[in-house]
DNA sequence: TCTATAAATGACCGCCGAGTCACTTAATCT
DNA sequence: AGATTAAGTGACTCGGCGGTCATTTATAGA
């Protein structure tokens, strides 16, 4: 009885269509975990409930699994973010508030910030998937801010500022959130505050690109 | 004859005093080649000209050499730069464009700068580096940075600001410029050009951080 | 010249993880 | 029910590297 009840459990289950996703899901945890190199793939496998001789079955190898990943879940995240900035419209300022917030709330405060770290970690290692999240994910970037900057400066919004670099001065904190979160916040008596990090960023940037100084300009606000 | 001159070279000599320093410059080498945990012993050994079993006589084990290279490099190095920037008095704004100046110079521009890129990739990896990382490198260019804020806005020369975290948005830059030359630079059509990078930096900070808006104010000059 | 010593070494160990393969077995088809 | 197929697996190989140790040898000093 209790016999037949244990042998009619099967050891294992085919679920051929199920498998890939939830090995991309497991390893997106593992190698944000431990970087590339140090991830193993037997942990990879045990997350998903699978051995790891059949992740070899869904995925060439460790190279491939990784790319698989960088691709799943980068571009998606990343385009969510640009579609919901252009169907709300407003002044330079605006945009650049709202761009910047939501990076920090959908990017910094997810599991996801592990993915630009693991990416600048691996880069030299791994050229072909600094390349692609280049092309993919950092040109976009780049253009939306660019865009945002020239837009306030024909808008007389802002001050006329050299915005091919300048686009990475306004990136700079936000990357530098996700560093610090993922590498030093351990040994910080308290975790830093994205929220506290992001006004002062705003605090310094606008009052540096406001043409004018009036009093009513000089504090940055949301509305 | 010929035999004998090679009989006479012995097969290694006695350099304990040389070795030490040897060791620590091949090693930094090879650290910022390969990374920490994917540089072998064995190549720094032989890059020092000596075995691998040696280089165990002058440093216990791989985590101590490395905080060895550490210490050895960027830890002095900003203790120089300290040293000097004490002995140079001046405006809180010559000071802060003297201290970011020295940075990127001394830094970002050289080899040294594979140290911190490296310290991000690993850190969760080997916590260990990330703890010591941010004891004796971090917390001195904290207290540098927020310490020349803090003196210009007591003499009314910045805006106040929240320097316990506006300290992170001064560096990030700096740490950007790092990121980038390792891990993206070769996908740039051309090289990213630092001092244009660090100009820009500082024609935003300031003119954040400028209390008053008067016309000659707008510009940051270096004198 | 001889000796004491510590600098230097080659060979080795143990562990780890990517990738492979012959085999087992769940599910499907007839 | 029996045969077929492909999903899944355990056990294995192979190479690499951190770290150790018994031994060799350069060299300073008596």
């Amino acid at each position: 009885m209790s016999m037949s009840a244990v042998l009619s459990q099967p050891r294992w289950q085919r679920r051929a269509d199920a498998r890939p996703q939830e090995l991309l899901e497991a390893a997106l945890t593992v190698f944000v975990e431990r970087g590339y190199a140090a991830a193993r793939l037997e942990e990879v496998a045990s997350r998903a409930g699978v051995a790891k001789a059949t992740l070899y079955r869904y995925y060439e190898n460790k190279l491939e699994l990784f790319k698989a990943v960088v691709r799943n879940s980068l571009v998606s995240g990343f385009d969510e973010v640009a579609k919901a900035q252009a169907g709300e419209p407003g002044g330079a300022r605006e945009q650049l508030i709202r761009l910047l917030t939501a990076f920090v709330q959908r990017i910094a405060g997810s599991p996801l910030s592990g993915i630009p770290k693991l990416v600048i970690a691996e880069a030299s290692n791994f050229p072909e998937i600094a390349r692609f999240y280049h092309e993919e994910v950092i040109q976009r970037g780049r253009a939306m801010v660019i865009g945002v900057l020239r837009q306030g400066a024909a808008a007389g919004e802002f001050r006329s500022v050299d915005a091919d670099y300048a686009w990475r001065i306004v990136i700079a904190p936000l990357l530098l959130a996700i560093i610090w979160k993922h590498s030093f916040q351990a040994f910080e008596p308290e975790p830093m505050d994205f929220e506290r990090h992001l006004e002062a960023h705003l605090d310094l940037l606008f009052n540096g690109l406001a043409p004018s100084r009036n009093e009513e300009d000089r504090q940055w606000t949301r509305n």
